[in-house]
DNA sequence: AATCTTGATTGAAACGGTTCAAAAGGAGGA
DNA sequence: TCCTCCTTTTGAACCGTTTCAATCAAGATT
């Protein structure tokens, strides 16, 4: 028994090969009467149309490619699904390719996708330290619907959302000398990073204006954005530099960090204040619940969708960054004003 | 201009488009001079071949569909990572779906990714507990490429790759009980469910073993399988039972637990073990290191993308679970003999 | 010089849908 | 009765590949 195609439906059905394809489609040029007819026959065959055809012919396979850092910090794993959740709303699929924060295998993978014929790519860049771009403007030269989600490359032109970190980091940072901390270090990742520069440079702006010194002693430059990460960065500056306040650049290395100093024997807040970034879901039930700022996942996830379609269906707004509030969360991980 | 197709390759080369196909395809009928002149065409006018046209001619789309309950339990999250990796290894790239646990939405994304032509399935079964599994019997019926991983369907004949859970928890509970535990308790899921049911059959025969009483009580039933449930079901029991041992049926859980345990000023391990389940990777590094079952995550993944390919490539191996050997580690939060 | 191999190339038929100009049918008006 | 105007339906072209029987060219064999 060979594989059931449109034919066999239309035969059945006594119609046409184009009628019972409208049917399908549920054009208004078939007649109801046609249409029942035609579905019932679906019905008893249990067709299916064949996907390749479709899209073949409709030259759109109705999935989108979205390449993230990885899975094991929960943040990403919680954009993924808001991501799947908007997607889904419009009857698109999502593939996704993890980049490792390797800008090489994310062109490897932006590669795959596209013979696996994805509408678009929504990307969270690779926080690679040498960079290598060609892939991306090869897409934006052949005008390949993309865009960008929690940070972007920026010698490239692009459509991004992000959530406001600059922002972010000011309020955090304020509301601690506001509590009078005055020795606050930001443990941070590659500052030609965006999202570690702009995390950055909120935290500076907010030293500045209080008179508080700022200098780059005051950023530890981590590598590993992970709990162990925040481990390791405890281990590296906390005897050195004796800070009253850290904010590490995300929850998960918070996490790292507390517990570092808990081992240490240091009381977290009452010796330090420590402040994370995300608001992860654990982040609040922690034994210490963590104080944080918060991105608006689900908000940024959706506008990013609704921006990518935006482009696929050529009424794309300019090109630009799309900047979300955060909120601070403010726990008892940290002292604030 | 219109769109590069395999039609102006040939032409610019000089050849049929049966040779630039069979060029593009690294057939050994044609001869290198003449893919050589291809490819130098292909290059120059930066040909792509189009997907859709090569699935619908191929009836295949080298792609995977993969469901899973979510991402925030970042065990979910290193599953993803490693299959991303076993299927790469085959050049076939994955789509997924999130089911939240759910059969109903299970099945949705099922029909999604049918809809998509995706090769073949790799299923994290929803832990649901009315599940409704009309679209698997389906599945099997036409033969549908599929394996479950993790878990399964008892109700359903299968191929499926988890690891050993029952022994995990029997060494596990073992241990304890060398250590001198007498009144260790397992915060556990619906027993309906395979992944839960296991694991309390192992714990349940590590007491048997040891004459020591093992009954219903000894099995709380939590709800929610996450840092907030682990928390909640320690409120709900803790001082009714005052148990020397806790098993957690997942670390996120485990962490719960001993955090709520913390705050309300019990010690781990002095008062109470505790132990966990899958060794997630911030696991090793916590406060108190925790004591957990270790799942071969990545032997899992690649085991479950072979079976699948076995099944897709017409070797099917018989129906059955492939069980693999986990291993206990041995940390801080619990005392073990 | 005629025939046989062998290897490379061609051309057309799939693959299974969608779309749309043209044809058919039916109702209403003159 | 004949003509128009609509609504439905038809049938063929098209989407861009892959595949394979048939053809071709060029040496090798007799």
């Amino acid at each position: 028994m060979g594989k059931i195609t449109i034919k066999d439906v239309a035969a059945l059905a006594g119609v046409s090969v184009g009628t019972a394809s409208m049917a399908l489609n549920d054009s208004p040029k078939v007649s109801a009467e046609t249409k029942k007819n035609v579905m019932a026959v679906v019905q008893k065959l249990g067709y299916r149309r064949d996907p390749y055809a479709r899209s073949l012919s409709l030259s759109s396979s109705r999935s989108i490619g979205f390449l993230a850092p990885g899975f094991r910090n929960p943040f990403f794993g919680e954009v993924a699904e808001a991501l799947q959740l908007a997607v889904e709303e419009r009857n698109n699929s999502l593939m996704f390719g993890i980049t490792n924060d390797s800008t090489e295998q994310e062109a490897k993978i932006v590669d795959q996708f596209l013979d696996r014929g994805v509408d678009g790519l929504i990307i969270i860049p690779a926080e690679d330290s040498e960079p290598d771009l060609s892939h991306i403007r090869n897409l934006l030269n052949h005008d390949f619907p993309l865009v960008f989600l929690t940070g972007y490359y920026p010698e490239i032109p692009f459509h991004a959302v992000m959530a406001d970190l600059a922002e972010g980091s000011y309020e955090l940072t304020k509301g601690m000398l506001l509590a009078g901390l005055r020795n606050i270090i930001m443990i941070a990742g590659n500052p030609a990073l965006i999202p570690f520069r702009e995390r950055i440079e909120g935290f500076r702006r907010a030293l500045d204006e209080c008179g508080a010194a700022f200098d780059e002693s005051k950023v530890i430059i981590s590598d590993g954005m992970s709990y162990e990460g925040g481990y390791a960065a405890i281990d590296k500056v906390y005897d050195e530099i004796k800070p009253d306040g850290i904010i590490a650049i995300n929850d998960v290395m918070a996490m790292g960090v507390i517990s570092r100093l808990r081992s240490k024997g240091i009381r977290v807040p009452e010796d330090v204040s420590v402040a994370g970034y995300d608001d992860i879901s654990v982040s609040s039930i922690q034994e210490t619940p963590l104080t944080t700022v918060e991105q608006p996942i689900a908000l940024m996830c959706s506008e990013a969708v609704d921006m990518l379609f935006a482009i696929m269906e050529g009424r794309a707004a300019p090109e630009g960054v799309v900047r979300l509030p955060v909120s601070v969360r403010h726990r008892r991980s940290a002292k604030t004003g």
